[in-house]
DNA sequence: CTGTTAGCGCTTTCAC
DNA sequence: GTGAAAGCGCTAACAG
């Protein structure tokens, strides 16, 4: 009599009956790790497996193993073009060292809580926070406290952290337009609730200030294109001998509105600089003067994070990646 | 004598012993349908649930329900202006149905099925598959045939498909630029190994043929941003009433090698046409004529499939997406 | 090295 | 309406 075909898909069960063994020694013959098995056995699973189509259930494994191989990367949106420079690149080497990524969007609401715990991103194996709409209360008590990693420029709940050292290339952005005899100056800023933007704000104030230039005014961006297109409408700015702006975005909404006084009058009617160095900025139609840091160095990190956590808490909580000021034609005058 | 604390999240017999109930009554109080519970055991039970802190393992649920809520986006890599202008939408409402994304991302390589294979992915509700490097035979390997839908173009295996009538768009295109008297054409195409692309192509050439524009020279791109640029130093662009590109990407590195002539010169030195109407597009910098499709239609129809799959099918396999051709300054004489 | 046994956390029969 | 018990697919502990 036939053994009626099982609906679905083989489970282990099947493949060590196939191949005569117990299910524990399928299991191991069938693990990444060195386990326990004759050659001999080790290869008729093998063969069992292969003829059957076999394919682990991760879900039912990661029930006793405590692991998943899953890493949950949380961001408020992406949108921006410097997301576009980063979570590919992300994404990439998350995979290469075998975990999947899940993707948590935050948008601008409060829901974080209510998503993590309703979803899977909650018993995930690691959580890459770049919203910072993820407050660190909330993802403290979301996930055990050593699988968070801290990308959004908060510090105060002592979990691990890898923050570019803004500080760095907002004094050498700064002191280029004091070279060229700024006197007066605008900032644009994104939303100011964000940890990120009220550190970056403060350094900007603080480097205007050691040179002398007077901030004649700040206005409210959100670093989205459209919001520098925005602001740029503002009478203030004949006043002003140069503009920052906390995201490239914004300096490309600026720019579009003042395209022509910036890039084809000299001398400029002011100096723009930007923020993140995104790739688009070093081709012709985005010439600006910008702000970045190594994204290599930066993923680096946080791989280290993700595949050595011991290590890399060990070394300390707070990792700082550099950053540097680039001179384009925004700021040249 | 005190129960020891027990190490770990709370679990669901932890919830039904506070609570005084069986395991299975807490699971129907905490099940999000209907369940018959007494109003008084249901009130104990959640309230148990808020005390501990309870929240559930969905992948141990998956393994009896069989249902993860969980959707992949397979796709080659997102580093495309147009895929920004996607992706974030669509993640945004997936989330919006309870279910959560894991993105994988196959790149250049052909290791989809390896990747699948190993990973959660392979246990997803449903697979969004945008990436032209699965081919139609692998996907139908890889999940249970109703779940995978086809957005990039593959239509050989009676997947349900989504796909944008790009026909209608490009003849648009193509009258556009017979009307203002174009007689030669050069066609800057992507990796022509994607079916997408073929069509496209075959799409380009039936119309240019139509009008009697003669294709004087087809360039291999890669879709992105500097193959635009690569190709855009060929000489034989001398000779071109007007130049397609299969990607707004592309068209936007031609035209930063070409600013002067096309935006500042009149009559141009050729007229350009991209493809994929990218939001960026919209603005002074990259005031390309394009392509598009309607991408909130596109999302519901992902979302109808993701939501009613019976249905989707019922309605038939394929849908088609209208696309539309907007003229900017690219393409005024 | 091998097989048996006991779970992982949850839902779902199936009797009561 | 309720609870005992079985079981999803897998791995780990423990004897042999």
């Amino acid at each position: 009599m036939i053994e009626p075909r099982k609906l679905g898909q083989p489970t282990i069960a099947d493949v060590a009956e196939l191949a005569g063994v117990s299910r524990a020694i399928a299991s191991r013959a069938l693990s990444s790790e060195p386990r326990p098995v004759s050659a001999d056995k080790r290869e008729r699973v093998l063969q069992a497996a292969r003829t059957l189509g076999y394919k682990p259930n991760l879900l039912a494994r990661s029930l006793t193993t405590k692991t998943v191989n899953l890493v949950a990367v949380v961001v408020n949106h992406i949108h921006d073009l410097s997301d576009l420079d980063l979570f590919d690149h992300l994404i990439s080497e998350i995979q290469s060292i075998g975990k999947q990524v899940i993707f948590v969007r935050v948008g601008s609401s409060e829901r974080i809580e209510e998503f993590l715990r309703n979803g899977i991103a909650y018993h995930v194996d690691a959580a890459l926070v770049f919203s910072d709409f993820a407050n660190a209360a909330t993802v403290r008590k979301m996930f055990r406290n050593d699988s968070v990693l801290m990308l959004n420029g908060m510090r105060d709940d002592g979990a691990p952290a890898i923050i570019p050292d803004e500080l760095t290339g907002i004094a050498a952005a700064v002191a280029d337009a004091a070279e060229k005899g700024v006197r007066t100056a605008i900032l644009v800023t994104g939303r100011s609730a964000s940890a990120v933007e009220q550190a970056r704000v403060g350094h900007y104030k603080a480097e205007l200030q050691r040179h002398g230039i007077s901030l004649i005014a700040e206005m409210r961006g959100d670093y989205s294109y459209q919001s520098g297109r925005r602001v740029a409408a503002s009478p203030a700015w004949q006043k002003a001998d140069a503009v920052f702006c906390t995201s490239d975005a914004m300096a490309m909404g600026v720019l579009d509105v003042h395209r022509n006084a910036l890039l084809e009058n000299k001398p400029k009617s002011f100096l723009l600089y930007g923020f993140d160095d995104v790739t688009l900025a070093e081709y012709e139609a985005y010439p600006i003067s910008s702000i970045g840091y190594d994204k290599t160095v930066y993923i680096k990190e946080i791989l280290r994070f993700l595949s050595t956590p011991k290590e890399f808490q060990s070394a300390g909580m707070l990792v700082q990646v550099p950053t540097y000021f680039v001179s384009r034609t925004s700021s040249r005058k």
